[in-house]
DNA sequence: CTGAAAGCGCTTACAG
DNA sequence: CTGAAAGCGCTTACAG
């Protein structure tokens, strides 16, 4: 009889201790459990005892080490706590769970050289490849820096100076729904408040709400286009700018959930009802919109579908499947709820 | 003149070709990446430009390896896209980015499965710790797969069986806070709409809650209390539950976000105004309270502090510094704002 | 101070 | 079909 005891040090199994623990090779047992060999069902009983046995975990950094490979993305954010980012995240975590590839967040504040260290983080092989969100996309030095990346999906909004494959929300779309609605509500005086103006999606937008304003048969005015950063204090900012306009637009559209959110606060400061004294509808629609106060309507963001689908093209850049980089843009949809009303007078 | 091209299909340099390229070990390039060694300076400057010309990544899958450690962490979460996970998750990751650590997101969707799945990844090493955050701390599989384990700590909610270090906000407290505050503006009949009656986080609301009664001098009654998931959908079932009860509670505390949220909806679509013919309470304020309608008092989670927290524990935890499991308890806050009015009549 | 060498735990081409 | 062995790219105790 054999009483040693197991050293109490080894902290965790190896392939090793499993092959010497049912008597065969690490080889063997390594392709069985990568599923490339055929083995006698007795000796699959006799492995997957020992394994449990042993409670065996493969290494993944020996794995990855090995195989040049992690089977893990990187989602690169400008801001988890932004629910636009977190919904996203959340889709891209589902379906990346889905392909058996685990998800490393990748939040940048939306600084650039913290941008460029997760292109770094994806050369040293530590993830396979990233999807890319950004708010700095007018950023040369971002564009640069993507040029050397093969297994990049830029999410959202565009680089310029990138050859990457793109997803995106439909933001000409999103912009022309939104004027047209407004138009089509009565509104003639529009104010509009947008992202960055370097940012494709917010050139989209912009472009849209300009398209849908000139293809009216009424005369309409945009009496406002003020653009920066897509956050609330922009969105604060532009309110101020807005209700100082004489006289005050009837109707805003606020390219982002946060901006609208900037917006709302310094609007119900000031006393200014929304639906009564100025229409808004806002962009993203992935907060609680619905239970504001009136109930905002807004052009909704695909979100779900935009993360599936980005994991869906990493895994063919990653596979060398996707020859050219494609570029795929998502319909967005305008839902119809309370902060819209005719205009006054 | 040597004019060889570099094979061009080598992917990424590697120490030993940062070694070679200025004439050194790659043991001495090694130790001077990991500041274990002093170099003369014009070393230095040869390490540093070979670096540079050959674009050195470290490969952190052989770090991890060699090491045994990876120098990362995970956050367990039911849902990223709950506000409330969404903002834990950025505190964390700023924390353990201030830290040199890598972070990354584990979802579980509140599925206990996945959840012991995650611990196996830190037995892989995969991760160095964890931080734990779950809405099923009533399920004693999951204390159990947490017996193992010795580099976990338990954030935002207790997990029963386990023992593990545990950071959260103090429930007590804030339940306590939310019924006081609704007594002392008067209300006499009270709801509570709850979560999970197995949680502590859960069962800490409830029992401050029913402590601020118990002291008031004034008879004061529950008039219910409704448990259920943290949801939005328990938050919809409960207002039905709560408007159907004869007299209806002149006030109501919710013990989530979430559930507020569920709340506010069917409020708003039975023509229930808060404030004026119900007083509501919120518990977590991450999303957008001071904008509903009317804005939202609520107790406030310390959720930064939290996250930093939380990272800074498991640190210790990984270094070997916390010889036994600690317990830290958070203040909460009560934000007034104006969803509590005096009752009626 | 510096380097040759072993070792971390896998995968897989190569040989029997 | 199976195994011995090389190799992935690091770190570091051990020797000079």
């Amino acid at each position: 009889m054999n009483d040693k005891p197991d050293p109490p040090t080894r902290r965790h199994a190896t392939l090793k201790d499993v092959a010497e623990a049912c008597g065969l090779s690490v080889a063997t047992v390594s392709r069985y459990l990568n599923r490339s060999i055929k083995l006698p069902p007795a000796t699959i009983g006799r492995i997957d005892a020992a394994i449990a046995a042993l409670n065996y975990q493969p290494n993944q950094h020996a794995r990855s080490l090995s195989l040049g490979r992690s089977e893990t993305i990187g989602l690169v954010v400008p801001d988890i706590s932004n629910p636009y980012f977190a919904h996203l995240a959340a889709s891209v975590e589902q379906a990346a769970s889905e392909f058996g590839l685990g998800l490393v967040l990748c939040p940048t504040l939306s600084r650039t050289d913290r941008e460029i260290d997760y292109l770094g983080r994806l050369a040293r092989r530590h993830v396979d490849g990233l999807l890319f969100a950004t708010n700095n996309g007018d950023d040369p030095a971002l564009g640069r820096a993507l040029q050397g990346t093969s297994t990049v999906v830029l999410v959202d909004d565009d680089i310029i100076g990138a050859r990457a494959p793109t997803i995106m929300a439909d933001s000409d779309q999103g912009g022309f729904l939104a004027a047209r609605h407004l138009i089509e509500m009565g509104h003639r005086r529009l104010g509009y408040v947008g992202g960055p103006a370097g940012l494709s999606s917010s050139r989209g937008r912009l472009g849209g709400f300009r398209r849908a304003v000139a293809a009216s048969e009424r005369p309409v005015t945009i009496a406002a286009e003020i653009q920066g950063p897509y956050s609330s204090e922009h969105g604060r900012l532009a309110a101020g700018q807005i209700l100082a306009l004489d006289p005050v637009p009837s109707a805003v559209f606020a390219a982002s959930d946060e901006i609208v959110l900037g917006l709302l606060s310094v609007f119900k400061q000031r006393g200014v009802r929304v639906g009564i004294d100025i229409s808004v509808v806002a962009f993203d629609d992935v907060g609680p919109l619905q239970l504001f106060d009136p109930p905002l309507t807004a052009i909704r963001q695909p979100v779900e579908r935009l993360g599936r689908r980005a994991v869906e093209m990493v895994l063919d850049l990653i596979k060398g499947e996707m020859r050219e980089p494609v570029s795929e843009v998502l319909p967005v949809e305008l839902i119809i709820r309370e902060s819209v009303k005719p205009p006054r007078s």
